[in-house]
DNA sequence: CCCAGATTCGTTATGTTATATCATCCCTAT
DNA sequence: ATAGGGATGATATAACATAACGAATCTGGG
């Protein structure tokens, strides 16, 4: 979700606020609760209800599905070290788009 | 750089609309001559003048230099390997932020 | 207890990124 | 010449994000 549809979701809840939002996202990040999809300027709760880095996410361009991956120490490294010589890396985004079975599926069969 | 950005720089040309500045991006990213960074709404010049997909960004966070890494098909098809069974993937977005080396040594030897 | 400093939270305002939409121009084929 | 299509120009607004400030709350030292 982006951070104003979330918003707009709280709104009956007295939440009215952009920088509220924003900020509550920023918590729940830190906790690993919520991660931020860059690719999409948007927001999706943890399906582990909570995990720390080295994650990749897959994302259908059709229906918006997201799927969470946990990197492997080995898969995290190896990324890392795509990066040249005296570059100090910190932090890897992995974002992979397509479409998802069913929107797939649905391609194939036309309505 | 950013869109607003190069449009700041442009605005002397004549054009001062942002359509205008994202229509050329979009043209010129097509024919793989600038790539979108997607972790910082930005934009920058291919390095090798013109490519195509298969690209990962090595960007320091202090100073926005961007070094573009080529994927060899391998990494590629490991990298989408990485969507559950039965996603069609299409489109791998990898960036890798940190220091680079002039901005780490400074850190290291404070002024 | 009471107050100073720190932290959080609500609010206002604004900054930044991106696109929908419609008008206009210009090319081309009939 | 002119209708139709595609590119460009222009207006407006949508969507995403944060700076800045003041009020409320919390916390520790006297």
């Amino acid at each position: 979700m982006s951070a104003y549809a979330i918003l707009d979701r709280v709104r009956k809840s007295g939440i009215i606020h952009p920088p509220t939002v924003y900020r509550a996202l920023n918590g729940l990040m830190q906790k690993g609760m919520v991660h931020r999809l860059e690719s999409r300027s948007a927001f999706v709760a943890c399906g582990h209800g909570v995990c720390d880095g080295r994650l990749a996410f897959v994302i259908c361009r059709t229906c918006d599905k997201v799927f969470e991956i946990l990197l492997s120490e080995e898969e995290q490294a190896r990324l890392l070290g795509l990066a040249p010589g005296q570059f100090a890396p910190e932090q890897v985004t992995l974002e992979i788009a397509g479409l998802c079975v069913d929107c797939n599926s649905e391609r194939a069969r036309p309505v």
